[in-house]
DNA sequence: AGATTAATCTAAAGAGTATTGGAATGTAAT
DNA sequence: ATTACATTCCAATACTCTTTAGATTAATCT
């Protein structure tokens, strides 16, 4: 059986072996979380809202399709992303996303809720406001993902302990806020409650791996 | 129901939405001979070797998932490729694969059969050559696939032609043969021919998905 | 040693997908 | 009008995937 028509199969199938790892949103949503950074199983169910059994279901299927890496530590397991290849993927594959299906630009649409939360996409002019000190960039983000990896001149103050650290922000500055990405919902209730506060507050939908500085090793 | 969780589920829903496109071999199949050009369901059900009904059947998917457009011409239907991001998604799916797939990888190794075959990857120095007119760049897919798009000072003849007119091909030039992208064996069926006929042939494994040309509109 | 915690494995039910054959639709050719 | 053709629709079957529950493994804590 060496067959053209054969080996071809035998090539399609394999890629499809990585589609079939993207076909489900929860995997979808765990490979999104391990591009913040690496995560036990165990929190990995928390912040998905996922059973463990099940996560732990989903983590093997990703880790079928060389996605995720695992290592034990006690009695932990801590899975990561593979390599960034995976972390563009993802980014790549909710991009076209966006691109292609209404239904979704519609549901991030009336995520932002008010139509003035979304900030400059222009990464370079946002860096040089951050560098000259024009702007806050403020990761919302639990403190490892911050460690793992965060924006450029970004200061970190988790979303659960804004409220009693507000005093740390500057009131005459604009803050922009930013968590996992498009989908995170934490920089929206940043944004919403610093805007109750007084401050001018803007948020940024793209988190480090749209920006290409997935934690990686 | 307007819980964050809610909101969350259907975003990672959509994203699903193309994950699950690409999660059959046919497919991914499908979507790649679309790179090349648009085409009526019985041509790419002959190209794939897959029933009539089944294309369509898969084709259906690709429409739900707002990946191929559709256009009637009398008693044909044409699909296309919704657009370049399409295009895009599928080298991105398929080089993921290739990264993270050994088995990917030995498929691929054992189709090159000869060490020698594969041609230098710099994209810029093999157009510069083919300007040159020191190599010849042949681009032995189908004459439309062709007149859709190709590779920079490439030359058409499709395989099923070579043999017949090998005369047109200079004999004291390397030529380096391409077809659809890595995973196409026209490209690998020519330079075996060409090589037996005494010419010096290599085969470049990308197609016009990898360089970014693929037609659209 | 025994209890606790993290994670996985196995089995089973339900939901969804791939594939095929037969019928139906719409267009073009005779 | 009738026939041929390209494509899709519908229904049935086999198969695969998702999810939950119960049992199991392995490391840590008391």
């Amino acid at each position: 059986m060496n067959n053209p028509r054969h080996i071809k199969d035998l090539l399609y199938e394999q890629v499809a072996r990585i589609g079939k790892a993207a076909s489900s949103p929860k995997r979808l949503e765990l490979i999104e979380l391990l591009c913040q950074g690496e995560k036990s199983v165990e929190v990995l169910a928390r912040e998905t809202a996922i059973s463990v059994k099940l996560t732990s279901a989903h983590l093997r299927e990703l880790r079928a399709a060389q996605l995720v890496e695992t290592e034990k530590q006690g009695k932990y397991v801590i899975y990561r992303i593979a390599n960034r290849a995976v972390a563009e993927f993802w980014v790549a594959i909710h991009s076209l996303a966006e691109d292609r299906l209404v239904e979704l630009r519609l549901v991030i649409e009336q995520m932002a809720s008010h139509p003035k939360e979304l900030a400059p996409k222009d990464r370079d002019s946002l860096v040089k406001l951050a560098r000259r000190g024009d702007v806050v960039v403020l990761d919302v983000r639990p403190a490892d993902e911050f460690l793992a990896a965060h924006l450029p001149f970004a200061r970190s103050i988790p979303l659960d302990e804004l409220k009693r650290r507000l005093s740390e922000l500057p009131r005459d500055k604009t803050v922009v806020a930013y968590c996992r990405g498009p989908y995170c919902l934490m920089a929206r209730d940043a944004v919403a409650l610093l805007r109750k506060k007084g401050y001018e507050a803007l948020r940024l939908p793209e988190g480090v791996a749209e920006w290409g500085m997935t934690p990686v090793r």
